[in-house]
RNA sequence: GCGCCUGUAGCUCAACGGAUAGAGCAUCUGACUACGGAUCAGAAGGUUAGGGGUUCGAAUCCCUUCAGGCGCGCCA
C-alpha cells in the first residue's frame, strides 16, 4: 500500500462518517491528508495528523475524533491495525500483503518510476549557469550546473516540458575587454590593468596566432575585434566541451547578441520596449529611458537606454524574458547567486511590466555561494586575478560522479563549504559511493541469480505476504515513498531531496541485504521467498537508478 | 544606513508546523569459511546563536538582539 492509496482510505472513511451524521466539518471533507512515515517504528508504517488538523473544524477534540476514524480506518482493505497516540495521530499498519504487491508494481513501471504528473501540462524554461564567455567554467558556476540541470530533470519527471537554456553574455564591454587582454598577450605586451589575467589567456593567444598568423598584422581596431571573436569562439566550445563531459546538456545556447538587431530585420530589444510601452511602464528622464519598475515593488527605477544612446544589460534581460514567454513557456526560472539576489526585485518587477503575473510566470532561485578551502584558507574565486579552481581540475580531482553528488545533496539556499583536499581524499567515503554501492550490490543478486537459473517472481508465482520481514517492510515502506520525494523536489524546486532518499533507501536495502538472505545457500532448492525477494531487490534497484538518474549520476553495475 | 540570505553535534550538512532534532566524516566498541565488508550492529556527541510571541505542538511562522555572508551604478 501507498501513501497515497491510504490517504485515499483515510479520506473514505471520512466521507462515511460524514455521510452518517457522525462526523460534521465546516469545509466538507478534504481532498487529501498527509500521510508521513514515521521516524520511528514504534509509531506504525505510516501517520496521519488528520484528526489533529481537523478536530476544530469538527468541534471535537483531537482524540475524540480519531478514535472514529481509527474505527472505521480499521475495517478498510490492507489495514493490520489502527492505534491513537499522542495528542491524536493515527498510527496505521499495513497488511504484509498490500505492502508487498508495491515491489511489482515498481518493476512493472520501470524508468517510469517516481514520474507524476503533479506539474503535467506546464512549459518550463530553466536557465542557469549563463557564464560570461570570457573564460573557464569553475567552480562558482559548478552548483548551478548541477543544481539546475537536476531541477530540469525532476520538473520533467512530474509531467512538465523543460527546456534547459544557457544565456550567453556575448556583448558588451567584457567581451571587449577579454579581447583586449589576449590581443595584449599575443603582441607580448602587459595585459590591461582591469582585463582578464588567467593562464588560459596565454593559452587562447597562441592558439589563436597559431591557427591564423596574420592576425597580429591588421589594423589595431580590426584586430582587436578578430581577438575579441577569435578567443569567444574557442572560450565557448571549450565552454560547452567541458559542460558536456560533465553531464550537463543544454537544449538552448541563447546569445545575447542575437536579442540585438544583426541585420536580421528582427529587433528582439525594440519589440521588448514596445511591449512596455504598450504596458505604460516607460518613461523619459535625464535624457535616458526608464522602466517603472517602482510600480511593482522594485526599490528603484531602471534605466534601460542610457543619455548616450546605448542600451544597458537590463534591457536585453527585458527582451529576453519578453521571447521566452512568446516561445510559449508557462514559467522562466533563473538560477542566479547570491551575489545577484538585487536582481530578484527588478526581475519580478519587469515581468509585471510587461503585464505577466510575478509569482508565476517568473521564478528567481537564488543559491548561496560555494566556499572553497584549500590548505585551510579559502579561495577567492577571481577569473581577473586568474585565481579559480575550473570544473576540468575538479572533474579530474573527485571525478563527475563524486562532484555532481556532491553538489546535489544540499540545498541550494544553504551556504556550503567544499575543502578541495578534504573532498579529494575522501572521495571513497562520499555518500555517492554508499549509494552507487548499493545499486552494484543489487545488480550483483541479480546477476548471480541469473546464472542459478532463477529470477524475480513473475505474475501470479509472486505471494506479496512473503515480504513481510521487517526490514522487507522498511526496503518496500521507502520504495513507496520515491514518487512523493521526487514530486516535492520538483515542486519545491529542491532535488537534494532524491539525494537525501537516495541514502536513505540505500541504507533501508543494506540493512534488509544485511538480514535476509536473498539466493539460496548452497544447493538449496529455489523456493517462493527467493523469488519473492528477487523481485523487491527488481524494485530497489529500479528505483535506486531512476534516482540517480534525476542527479545525473551513473549507477554502475560494478564497481 | 537600507535590503536579501544564513546561524543545528568537533567538522560538512539534513529535518511538508509534528511524536525522543537526524545522517556522513572524525572518535570508541563489536560482526566476515555462503548473495560484493565501499557493508552491518552499537557507543558517545545538542540550551537548534540569545530573548520574547503565535498554538494542541516551533529548528521551522512573527518581533527583537547578536554574529557571519552578499547586494544596493545611466557597469556587465
Amino acid at each position: 500500500m501507498t501513501p497515497e492509496q491510504l490517504s485515499a482510505s483515510i479520506v473514505h472513511a471520512l466521507t462515511a462518517l460524514s455521510d452518517r451524521g457522525a462526523l460534521r466539518l465546516a469545509d466538507g471533507v478534504p481532498g487529501t491528508v498527509v500521510v508521513e512515515r514515521p521516524k520511528s517504528k514504534e509509531h506504525g508504517d505510516y501517520a496521519t495528523n488528520v484528526a489533529l488538523q481537523l478536530a476544530k473544524k469538527a468541534g471535537m477534540s483531537p482524540r475524540e475524533l480519531a478514535g472514529l476514524l481509527a474505527e472505521e480506518l480499521r475495517a478498510a482493505d490492507g489495514i493490520a491495525s489502527v492505534d491513537i497516540a499522542g495528542p491524536g495521530f493515527l498510527n496505521v499498519r499495513v497488511e504484509a500483503g498490500a505492502q508487498g504487491a508495491l515491489a511489482a508494481q515498481v518493476v512493472a513501471a520501470g524508468a517510469g518510476y517516481g514520474g507524476s504528473d503533479v506539474l503535467a501540462g506546464q512549459q518550463f524554461n530553466v536557465e542557469f549557469i549563463s557564464a560570461n564567455p570570457t573564460g573557464p567554467i569553475h567552480l562558482g558556476h559548478t552548483r548551478w550546473a548541477v543544481v539546475g540541470d537536476a531541477i530540469a530533470r525532476v520538473i520533467e519527471a512530474a509531467g512538465a516540458s523543460v527546456t534547459r537554456e544557457f544565456y550567453i553574455n556575448d556583448r558588451g564591454n567584457q567581451m571587449d575587454k577579454f579581447g583586449a587582454s589576449i590581443e595584449a598577450a599575443a603582441l607580448g605586451l602587459p595585459v590591461p590593468e582591469d582585463g582578464y589575467h588567467g593562464d588560459y589567456i596565454a593559452d587562447l593567444a597562441k592558439q589563436i596566432v597559431a591557427e591564423n598568423p596574420h592576425i597580429v598584422d591588421l589594423p589595431e581596431g580590426e584586430r582587436l575585434a578578430a581577438f575579441r571573436e577569435a578567443g569567444y569562439k574557442l572560450q565557448l566550445a571549450e565552454q560547452q566541451d567541458q559542460l558536456d563531459g560533465f553531464q550537463t546538456h543544454f537544449d538552448v545556447w541563447y546569445s545575447e547578441r542575437s536579442l540585438h538587431d544583426t541585420g536580421s530585420g528582427v529587433d528582439k530589444v525594440a519589440h521588448g520596449l514596445e511591449k512596455l510601452r504598450e504596458q505604460g511602464h516607460l518613461f523619459e528622464a535625464d535624457g535616458a529611458l526608464w522602466m517603472r519598475t517602482t510600480d511593482f515593488g522594485d526599490d528603484k527605477d531602471r534605466v534601460l537606454v542610457r543619455s548616450n544612446g546605448e542600451l544597458t544589460y537590463f534591457a536585453s534581460d527585458t527582451a529576453y524574458y519578453v521571447d521566452k514567454r512568446e516561445r510559449g513557456f508557462d514559467v522562466c526560472i533563473y538560477l542566479l547567486g547570491a551575489d545577484h539576489h538585487g536582481y530578484v526585485g527588478r526581475l519580478k518587477a519587469m515581468a509585471a511590466c510587461v503585464g505577466d503575473d510575478p509569482e508565476r510566470n517568473i521564478e528567481v532561485l537564488i543559491g548561496q555561494l560555494v566556499k572553497i578551502m584549500r590548505s585551510g584558507e579559502e579561495v577567492r574565486l577571481s577569473k581577473r586575478a586568474g585565481a579559480i579552481v575550473t570544473l576540468q581540475e575538479l572533474v579530474e580531482m573527485i571525478g563527475v560522479d563524486a562532484l555532481r553528488y556532491t553538489l546535489a545533496r544540499y540545498p541550494a539556499d544553504s551556504p556550503l563549504t567544499v575543502d578541495v583536499e578534504q573532498v579529494t581524499r575522501q572521495a571513497s567515503d562520499n555518500p555517492v559511493f554508499y549509494v552507487q554501492y548499493a545499486h552494484a550490490r543489487l545488480s550483483a543478486i541479480l546477476r548471480n541469480a541469473a546464472d542459478l537459473g532463477i529470477g524475480p517472481a513473475t505474475g501470479d508465482a509472486f505471494d506479496p505476504a512473503l515480504l513481510s520481514h521487517e526490514k522487507e517492510g522498511d526496503l518496500l515502506r521507502a520504495l513507496a515513498e520515491f514518487p512523493r520525494v521526487v514530486a516535492a523536489a520538483a515542486q519545491l524546486r529542491e532535488p537534494h531531496r532524491v539525494a537525501r532518499y537516495l541514502e536513505d533507501t540505500a541504507s533501508a536495502f543494506h540493512k534488509f541485504y544485511d538480514t535476509c538472505r536473498v539466493l539460496p545457500m548452497g544447493d538449496e532448492e529455489p523456493a517462493p521467498i527467493h523469488g519473492a525477494r528477487l523481485l523487491l531487490v527488481d524494485a530497489t534497484r529500479t528505483v535506486v537508478a531512476n534516482g540517480l538518474r534525476l542527479l545525473g549520476v551513473s549507477a554502475p553495475e560494478r564497481m
